[in-house]
RNA sequence: CGCGGGGUGGAGCAGUCCGGUAGCUCGUCAGGCUCAUAACCUGAAGGUCACAGGUUCAAAUCCUGUCCCCGCAA
């Protein structure tokens, strides 16, 4: 089939790679524009533009398509279908119709649950155990359309919104592929999503990835395997390894665990990063200084002192 | 030129301000101990202190330049 491809982040790359395997003719990719990103801002392109220059598709990245000019070049390319992934635009009704067999994205949740921006975090932060992939065909609404097709995939108790994303990914692409095999032969069977059980993933804050040791346990690993490795759960301690003595740092947890123990919300309980929470306790396994490489727990431990009794915050 | 931290045996760090024998916690190897369980004891190997210049009797440390890693912000 002839197909338009519209997707931005690394997430949607393993669904293009996809239907470029299945021998698919990607006749544009839509992403969105190069950003000062990173350190110097110097201006980064997307991960769906890059793999596409590499595979040697031909990329556009315009700002805003409301313009009949964009319209119009979006007709052009008379394209079966466009498929949609994680690409950061509204699409207007001139694109959703703007193919003959109309638009489908790949939402990696289990709709109409989490619909919206950030679905693998929501629902990992939310305590979620199972969760997955689904096919839409597109409308006008966030998320709305009628799902095609749709696979459930259980949540590991202490699987990370990366591992879990990365997962998604891969599922989801063939899923697409498996529902664009479908539609020329007339069984893509999509439905209406049901009007009850509707839960919207708004988008990550900053704001709300410090951790607050004064929730329970388990909602502590949640936020923290839930951000993690990116934006990352984090708190605040004092390293006396620094001549600058007393200085307060940054350090993001990327991976915990749920023990037995209790204290002072925010306290070490051992010599083994085992933290008191309002209720219950977690020891972290894997954190990340401020300018320092992600590392496990024995290796952070070594370098620093982190004795029982003290207060993180 | 957005702000900032860092590169020291295999790992994580101290030492750098104030130049003077390369340290700590681990790991590895060898030997010992034998139930102490994040085992313990003794000993050993392992380093061009990111790279290149400069200053100096002497540079991990001071000066200049380069490369690389990371946090913030967007």
């Amino acid at each position: 089939m002839r197909i338009i491809f519209m997707g931005t982040p690394d997430f949607a790359v393993p669904t293009l790679a996809a239907l470029l395997a299945a021998g698919h003719d990607i006749v544009a990719v839509y992403s969105q524009p190069p950003r000062a990103a990173g350190r110097g801002l110097a201006p980064r392109q997307s991960p769906v533009q890059r793999f596409a220059e590499t595979a040697g598709l031909p990329v556009l990245t315009p700002t805003r398509l409301k313009s009949k000019k964009e319209q119009k070049q979006f007709r052009a390319f008379d394209a079966d279908a466009a498929v949609v992934v994680a690409y950061g635009l509204i699409l207007p009704p001139a694109l959703l119709e703007g193919t003959s067999d109309g638009a489908f994205n790949l939402h990696a949740s289990l709709l109409p649950h989490w619909r919206g921006a950030a679905p693998i975090q929501r629902a990992i932060m939310a305590g979620d155990t199972e969760t997955g992939v689904a096919v839409m065909r597109m409308e006008e609404g966030l998320d709305t359309g009628p799902v095609c097709l749709m696979q459930r995939v259980p949540i590991g108790a202490e699987e990370t919104a990366g591992e879990l994303h990365d997962r998604l990914a891969a599922l989801g692409a063939t899923l697409m592929v498996k529902a664009l095999n479908a539609l020329p032969l007339g069984s893509l069977d999509c439905r209406p999503q049901s009007d009850q059980g509707v839960t919207y993933a708004v988008k990550i804050e900053l704001k709300e990835t410090r951790i607050d040791w004064k929730l329970t346990a388990r909602e502590v690993h949640n936020h923290i395997r839930g951000l993690s490795p990116h934006p990352g759960a984090w708190f605040e301690a004092e390293f006396k390894n620094n001549a600058a003595q007393g200085k307060r740092e940054r350090v993001k947890a990327l991976r915990s665990t749920l023990v037995e123990g209790s204290g002072p919300a925010g306290t070490l309980l051992d010599d083994r990063l085992t933290i008191a929470c309002g209720e219950g306790a977690v020891r972290l396994i894997e954190l990340q200084r401020a300018g320092k490489r992600p590392m496990t727990a024995e290796e952070f431990l070594r370098g620093v002192s982190f004795r029982a009794g003290v207060a993180l915050s």
